[in-house]
DNA sequence: CCTACTGTATCGCTACACCAATACAGTTGG
DNA sequence: CCAACTGTATTGGTGTAGCGATACAGTAGG
């Protein structure tokens, strides 16, 4: 689950291991109440300091994705069925917003936009 | 064309200035062969250090969008009818990718994204 | 209980982005 | 020519992100 943290990523340390769990979590790999690696544990294994990690573990509390209890370790937050899908779904309205605004502002068309959304998701018939 | 450039704004300020000059560019304010403010004449009408003003125009530079011209001042670039409309499909591209790796990292689906982009940009039968 | 595990808090270092200051070099028009 | 304009180059200051080091505090199982 956590293979591949690349430190000469331009995308930070904290934030590869975060998305690790968040797509583990979206994907189901890591059920509610399941802790997830204490935080000496995964730095050790990732040959990396304990604060980073500890970076990581804050970044998903605050989103609401686990919950971190001193003494205890670090679990997957219990959430109602609808209240994840939910969330992420206005985290994917804001994404898409923003990539709208950014074509915008750099004079960039919807129509050419969408033709570039279609490649890369390929342009599946529906 | 550079009103309401904001110093407090989290977007840098030369970023801010090469925007407005692509806008200004892509809606035909300003044409080919048009020169743009100098360097120092910018500088001054915002209140802010003329090598400020260079960064914005050496990325537009890079971008291809203008010319810098030593001593003669910097010029809006001719180019080819087609060749523009290529480096705006091939930065739609890199928009879309980006969004695609934001979302990826987060854990969004790639469904749930569709149905995003649907909602925005409007559901068209296609 | 108390040991060995959890997370917490604070500090400091390093790299880089952003912006300013200042001296340099080319162009152009009277 | 040469003065007054252009862009160029180098340097430095300031803030902040990323990461590490180390001491502190709570929890839980034998």
């Amino acid at each position: 689950m956590f293979d591949g943290i690349d430190p000469r990523s331009p995308t930070p340390l904290y934030d590869q291991i975060a998305g690790r769990v968040r797509v583990a979590i979206a994907a189901g790999e890591l059920r509610p109440g399941e802790p997830l690696p204490s935080v000496r544990q995964l730095a050790t294994r990732l040959r990396l300091n304990p604060a980073t990690v500890v970076q990581a573990y804050r970044a998903l509390e605050t989103d609401g994705f686990v919950e971190m209890r001193q003494g205890a370790g670090t679990f997957v937050r219990e959430v109602e069925a609808g209240r994840r899908a939910a969330t992420r779904a206005d985290h994917a309205r804001r994404l898409v917003r923003a990539m709208l605004a950014e074509a915008a502002r750099v004079g960039i068309p919807a129509q050419e936009l969408q033709r570039a959304i279609d490649d890369e998701l390929g342009v599946e018939v529906r």
